[in-house]
DNA sequence: ATGCGTGCAAATACTTTGCATGCCC
DNA sequence: GGGCATGCAAAGTATTTGCACGCAT
């Protein structure tokens, strides 16, 4: 049993909602997914393989996952929206080159940190951040 | 004169492109809000005072100031969408409230610094971020 | 004068919603 | 069996685009 499922479940739970076929399933797709996804491209990929789901039950879904922050919205910045597996719940910040579109991922303690402390120092409970960094990439600036 | 007019003066040149009596409209009204504005809420108010300023316009504006990197645009995640001036080119990162939508800016040296290295460590070249911290606010926790 | 930028409206994209039916608990 | 969730289509929003005309350079 994965994470996420039982994360989602607990949520579920809690809100007194229902883990149906169709949640399963676009629980699922994310984790086989593992990195970033759009949602038109999620849809598709579903439709291909047969499966019958509805645009708005993604959406729907989707919009659970964010709210219970088991994936987070990553705005690529060219218009592009990407959801992402917030793996065991452990923050991660994202760089993206605005040359190649590349996302790297980074998990950095000192960040964490820094960001805490001020939280603590405003008496800000924190609960999700996004983190996003944009400019050029070490192989674009070699272009 | 404003240091964003001189800015955008500056992106436009470069650019090839004109300084027009609205873009001109835009940057002011941006600098006299001085705070977040939203698209829809700019637009009215630039139209009560009798002004005639196209939607598609401030869109093709907008753009390119978040392109030229003097405003920023913020995700409140309620499905709102903000824009900022990104006020003498330094970053302020965004602590917002889940329960009253309240936002905070802050700046904090750690933060910058950690950020900094982590980047420096990747080589890459970072020009802009966005670091959002949701969770619940001082006041929100003791209702 | 030249041609980029604007305004307008239509087109497109994205997301939400109402309602009848299906399925989880 | 009761009621929440789904699928579908239609309605909302948000944003972009084509084109004729106006204005900055």
């Amino acid at each position: 049993m994965n994470d996420l499922h039982d994360k989602f479940t607990e949520y579920l739970t809690q809100q007194d909602q229902r883990y149906t076929t169709q949640r399963r399933e676009i629980v699922d797709a994310i984790i086989n997914k593992k990195d970033h996804f759009e949602i038109d491209e999620f849809i598709s990929e579903v439709h291909l393989q047969g499966k019958r789901l509805a645009r708005a039950t993604v959406y729907r879904t989707v919009k659970q996952l964010l709210d219970a922050k088991l994936i987070q919205k990553i705005d690529a910045g060219n218009g592009r929206i990407y959801y992402e597996y917030n793996e065991a719940l452990q923050h991660h910040d994202h760089i993206i080159c605005n040359q190649c579109g590349k996302i790297l991922e980074i998990k950095n303690n000192h960040i964490e940190k820094a960001i805490k402390l001020e939280c603590n120092k405003l008496g800000f409970q924190a609960e999700y951040r996004s983190l996003h960094i944009y400019g050029t990439c070490k192989e674009c600036q070699n272009n």
